[in-house]
Formats: structure tokens, C-alpha cells, sequence
DNA sequence: TATACTGATATACTTTTGTATACTAACAAT
DNA sequence: ATTGTTAGTATACAAAAGTATATCAGTATA
């Protein structure tokens, strides 16, 4: 079996390379214009695919579906079928979906001090 | 005078829709492949447009034209010129990009936590 | 029998993003 | 006179990301 190489906060803060590669890792799991508003629509409650559709309106299903296996791959969201007529899939966000709530906390905090700060120099 | 629409980080976090506006325009500065490398590469200290080309290796002239730019119209980095013979351009970190870093160790954090958690799951 | 619901997929296209390669001005040193 | 340094720009192209629109299978309801 190989070695999984897992490195720890402060080894990739000490070099900058493996600094950029790790945040990196980060922002590819939420790069893209709809992953942001379908984790947002998944961050208080489950939803089956036409729901979240609906919730973001101007998404094709052809992105929704991309976007959820593209999630779903990373694992970021768990997706459920159910057996009913007509069937029902029901997405959800992962453990580690939920705790990437921090991190949008952290986006916000910083996008409003940003633009406070900005505002402020003109 | 127009009022400015500024909003709290309480009110983005009580509406997901400007929740996920607000966090997109962090996104947003930081969207594109290079430009993290380019705010890597000056985080911690001040650089010249061919030292920050050295130091990522294969970025292009163009594209470090073109992101220094954004970033520099975004509010997130300041360009001085110095009259030397060849002139010498020095950017570096405004104080607001300084602080994007409290964001991006966040980041690396979820990161490495989801890492973990991934693999942990096969 | 026709229509509607579910959760998608297929095809063709446009837009955005990034790359490759060559080139510029202004001056200095060889 | 040629070469090197600075900090870029110009042009053409390739690749990636996103859009528009139509369609599918299976079942249920009118």
C-alpha cells in the first residue's frame, strides 16, 4: 500500500508551493458559476433535483446534473434515490460539505470588510 | 450622495442569496488559475513584474499583465513605479489583501481536514 | 389516448479563459 | 553598432466553461 501524502497546516504554511496547492485543492471544490448557489441551497436542508432547480432559477438541468457529479465526485454531497413512482433523488451535503460553512464565513467576513475598505478610499 | 448598499455579515447570513452573492465577490478576486500563485508569491514580501515571473515559472508575460491588473483594480494589490534607468515597478499586498490570508489559511485547513476525510472513506 | 411528472441526457453552439510567440520603447553597457 | 535590461503589449489561436433547446424512459392521472 502506498503512503498517502497528507500534509499537515503547518508544513504547507511553511512552504509556500504546497500553500497554493492545498488552497487550491479548496477552491476547485467550489470553482465554477453554480457550485456556490447549489451548496448554498443545500446548507439548511436536503433537495431532490427539481427542487434545487427550481430554487436557482436560471440553472439549465444540463449544468444542475454536471455540477451535482462534480460534487457529489468530490465529496462534497451525498445523493440518495428512492424507489417511488415517479423515483426521487434526494442530494444532501457530506460532513465535510457542512464544515465548509467555516470557510464561507470566513469569504463573507472578509468580502464585507474588503469592500468597506475599499469604498473607504475613494 | 447615493447611500451605500452595504450589507452585515448578520443580514448576508441570514438570506442565502446574498450570502452566496457576498461570498461569490470574494470568489471573485481570487478566481482564475494564476491568480493565487500571484498572491502567494506576495504575500510576504514586495515584488517586481520579472521577479514575480521568475518565481512562477511558467506564467506568461500576458497573463501576469492581465491578473496583476484585476487585482490591482479589485483593491488587492498597489503598484509603484520608481523613475530608476530601466524603470522598476514594485507591487505588493494592500492592507486588505494582506488580510485575505486569515481566508486562505481557513482554506487550507477545510482542505486538509477533507483530505483526510475522503480518503478515510474508501 | 394524451398529458404531465420525475431526473436527467444529447447535440450544437457561444463565451470566457488561457496559451504561444513575437514584438515594443527607452536607456545602458560592451 | 550590438546586446541586454526593464515592464510590459499585439496578434492569433486553443481549450475550457457555460447556454439553448430538444429529447428520453417510466409511470400516473385526466
Amino acid at each position: 500500500m502506498e503512503t498517502e501524502n497528507i500534509i499537515s497546516f503547518r508544513e504547507a504554511k511553511a512552504c509556500p508551493i504546497q500553500f497554493v496547492l492545498a488552497v487550491n485543492d479548496t477552491l476547485n471544490v467550489i470553482s465554477g458559476k453554480w457550485k456556490l448557489p447549489i451548496i448554498g441551497s443545500l446548507l439548511f436542508e436536503k433537495r431532490r433535483f427539481t427542487d434545487i432547480q427550481r430554487n436557482i432559477s436560471k440553472i439549465t438541468p444540463r449544468m444542475l446534473s454536471k455540477e451535482l457529479k462534480d460534487l457529489e465526485m468530490n465529496g462534497m454531497v451525498k445523493r440518495t434515490v428512492y424507489d417511488t413512482t415517479p423515483i426521487t433523488v434526494e442530494y444532501e451535503l457530506t460532513e465535510s460539505g457542512k464544515l465548509l460553512s467555516d470557510v464561507l464565513d470566513k469569504m463573507l467576513e472578509w468580502g464585507i470588510q474588503h469592500r468597506e475598505a475599499t469604498i473607504a478610499k475613494n
